[in-house]
DNA sequence: CATGAAAAATGTGATCTTCACATAATTTCA
DNA sequence: TGAAATTATGTGAAGATCACATTTTTCATG
């Protein structure tokens, strides 16, 4: 059983249980206690369940407002690659704006080696992460705290969008298709689209998987964006169609 | 030596190295590890220093940078009665704004007794600790992040303040003298008064050690509190002035 | 498709931390 | 002042963490 899969079995047997002890789940998948450790310990550091002394729980409720921890997990390599193609936009003493559900603690860290900066965000992981680093400049927008995105949205977002300006926002969508970027969730894309009208420059975070498929709400025109980073390359078909309409992809390989 | 002594001579010890061993600590004080761990959790909880496998350790420039680390220590059974006292002018259902550099992380729990809420701040500290409460609202007001006030503060902040509307504000200061609350620092006066503007009633939190005190710019006369908090009586020459005016102090007392 | 180097996963034992409980010191207050 | 309550401290068992050694997997390339 590989690493990944006893990972997802332990999770399984949370959903029931609601707790398990670590020598249980030794025995179980027949690893050692420090094998289980480590499976807990990533699995703790994705906020999808809490170590105790001697095994591991969840808290009810946690299924569903841990949204923004599952997706932060998942493809976490690929987005560590993207984040250090979207960091190597960035001069020193630029100022950026990051909007992103998964994506925002891992840029925050891939932009550290960019600093001085300024950076402007509604995610809260990116603010946790940047509050303390004495060499960048943190501007948190406001709003009303989304539990499901981990984010500030509203007017209060927005409005805070209206009067400030950066050099580069950062935006991530979960569907393109017909060379339009979309969002399920009408609050999330007014933030994004303040944002965007904000910077000078704009640059698309997504996930190869998710070409080729659309939401309820558009966020903008592919051509909006000045850079598009994705992290491998989609199908040929969307391919085809996004080198037809002139749009350049920034494809973020393996050996950086 | 007392309890409290050794602890502060363990920190007197840590500005000097930056690190030590328990071992060391327990050797040179003559005490158990347990107890040294004890002291190190203590001094670890309230942000002086992080605890390391074997000991501890100050990160250079922590000396300025934890001011409102250590304002949150002093003093923290005064602030948990006022916080009490506070939360107890609170309905379910209201909107409160709470603008506190060392006090708001007590407050926010003091408050989830009254919940559900809608909760507005700047303070870092209290976004955290409310962030994943279902039954409080949370909305951030964004801002330029202050390391030495823990919260946002700026223009963002007061235009934020200028959308929104509160039932109760609580605010707090550190200098009342002549029937005026005072603060050293511009900025953080604009959004105490902005956060006051924005709300139907204003409640002043002060430690009753800072009555006779001033500062730089004044905040705001004290008849404009519909409530004034504080944890002991102030000296008899304050109280006598304040009670001429006709202000009206309440007494967070010890059993509450 | 072999193969060998690099990366990832796992195990081991020493060391450190935490917990529960027992005991001692201190404070409180009638 | 003296008993009760609170706070501080010690002890040993059980758990967690770390560094290092070993095994397994991955993957580019001959």
């Amino acid at each position: 059983m590989k690493r990944e899969d006893r990972k997802q079995a332990i999770m399984d047997l949370l959903v029931d249980v609601r707790a398990v002890s670590l020598d249980d789940l030794a025995s179980r998948f027949d690893v050692s206690r420090m094998t289980v450790h480590r499976d807990l310990d990533d699995l703790a550091q994705a906020g999808l369940l809490r170590k105790v002394r001697g095994g591991a729980t969840v808290e009810p409720g946690t299924q569903f407002e841990s949204d923004f921890r599952i997706r932060a997990m998942q493809d976490a390599e690929a987005k560590a690659r993207m984040a250090r193609a979207a960091a190597a936009l960035v001069e020193p003493g630029m100022t950026v704006m990051v909007n992103d559900g998964s994506m925002a603690a891992g840029l925050a860290d891939a932009l550290l080696d960019r600093r001085p900066l300024t950076v402007i965000s509604n995610n809260a992981a990116l603010i946790d992460r940047l509050r303390d680093e004495a060499s960048v400049r943190l501007i948190a927008l406001g709003g009303v705290y989304s539990a499901k995105y981990n984010g500030f949205f509203g007017v209060v977002t927005e409005a805070a969008l209206s009067r400030l300006r950066a050099d580069l926002a950062f935006v991530s969508t979960p569907a393109v298709n017909d060379l339009r970027a979309f969002h399920m969730d009408d609050e999330v894309v007014r933030a994004k689209r303040a944002m965007m009208d904000a910077a000078d420059q704009r640059c698309l975070l997504i996930n190869h998987k998710r070409f080729g498929h659309s939401a309820l709400h558009a966020l903008a025109g592919l051509a909006e964006f000045n850079h598009i980073i994705t992290d491998e390359s989609p199908p040929s078909d969307q391919l085809a169609r996004l080198s037809a309409a002139g749009i350049v992809l920034t494809i973020a390989r393996n050996t950086a």
